[in-house]
DNA sequence: CGACTGCTTGAAGAAATTCAATTTACGTGG
DNA sequence: CCACGTAAATTGAATTTCTTCAAGCAGTCG
């Protein structure tokens, strides 16, 4: 279930309980609760893989980078998310808060101790890396072969789904992030944004990085994010 | 183990026994051998997923196409590779034969049956899945990031890795394929691959279809494949 | 208040695509 | 067996898309 506050625009969960990986024939005890603030790292690529997260509150980017410091983006993850999740010892990622963020934890040993006698569990991690996969692969296509448009206004369609519940987005991340998601420049995510603004696609509320944007024609959208 | 035979110059599996799936607690039984013509349609997106598939001999191209026709491959299968496992009931993209192939299959439905009391299968298929994701995320990062002649360096190391036992890399797939798994256009593709002729790191064999290469010089080529 | 950051916009430039033409091999059919 | 048509690959020229460089603006924080 899905909570609003006025305080923070961003959803939040109430427990863990309510997730992909409890609920099995054992339910699973989470570590504990973290907080990471805005930018904290909480696992580099290439560290040992001892916990898989989930997202409570907040948002987290997971990246890859470049020798010369070009990144990749390969996801966010928000509430209700689980990420970590690595079959070999070491992380290919590194991740971070992009804002302040609230993770519950989990020891993976205990996880895979726990996996080798409940099958359920187990189905459930491959159903888990499944959707990651596949999430992976649509943005292989968004990629390989969309415009600069049409990744921005699929983008704007994912994080609309995700994290809305009113008719407002608030997106937890800059510019910068969402260029790097979408292999773009920050320049041509702002420019795709302002011509969906002039198009009536779109408008931005308030706030004062335009990070709140409102859908005003999901039609039109929609005719942009081909599938 | 690899066998390299003169009439055909692709690798080729001899049992289903060396692989990722065969050697658990209990021996999985592959359903038997099928063969499919250069360009044959293994499965289509969205089909349900009957079957999960290994590769004998041959190559395999999968895809996924956008509603005007665009193409991004997402992976190439070679002799070995597991594909085809999915989590829910449909495939989500489709899967041709690049040349005549010959694949193992299984039925998916034996495969999770099996899994649900035989935990080393099941952690196996959580490996291969993973491995997938990680194919992917790491093709996410070239799609995203790499320049033209960084996209076909990466696809040249990797091809050589994968498919070649001696110092000849032949490739099974046309200019158009590697175009649409880059991102790139067929000349854009070929005027790399003339420019790492150019430059003396590769050079082409005999071949019709400038589909036999050599790499002359690894230590440039690797200089390209950024980490 | 002033420096800074994040976002936007414009102009110039670069990279890749599109369009076009050529080459070479191969298969079909006269 | 050769001629013709087709398909794959290459190369060049023109064009488009996106990036790079530069400047400006608004809000935030010390």
């Amino acid at each position: 279930m899905l909570v609003r506050t006025a305080a923070d625009q961003m959803p939040r969960l109430n427990s863990p309980s309510e997730t992909a990986l409890a609920g099995g024939s054992s339910p699973i005890y989470w570590m504990g609760e973290f907080t990471y603030k805005r930018d904290a790292e909480i696992y580099g690529e290439k560290e040992p893989a001892e916990y898989v997260y989930q997202v409570k509150a907040g948002a987290v980017r997971s990246y890859k980078l470049l020798s010369d410091g070009r990144r990749q983006i390969g996801a966010f993850h928000l509430p209700g998310d689980i990420f970590g999740l690595t079959d070999g010892e070491a992380h290919w990622f590194t991740t971070e808060a992009v804002i302040d963020t609230t993770l519950w934890l989990l020891k993976r040993r205990s996880l895979e101790t726990e996996a080798r006698a409940d099958s359920i569990l187990s189905r459930r991690l491959i159903s888990i890396t499944t959707r990651n996969l596949q999430h992976a692969e649509d943005h292989v296509l968004l990629l390989g072969r969309k415009v600069a448009l049409e990744k921005v206004a699929t983008f704007l369609i994912e994080m609309d789904k995700r994290l809305t519940s009113a008719d407002v987005i608030t997106l937890p991340m800059g510019r910068r992030d969402i260029a790097d998601y979408l292999g773009l420049t920050v320049e041509t995510v702002s420019r795709s944004l302002s011509q969906l603004g002039r198009a009536g696609i779109l408008t931005f509320i308030g706030d004062t990085h335009h990070r709140e944007i409102t859908i005003l024609d999901r039609t039109q959208l929609l005719s942009l994010d081909l599938q």
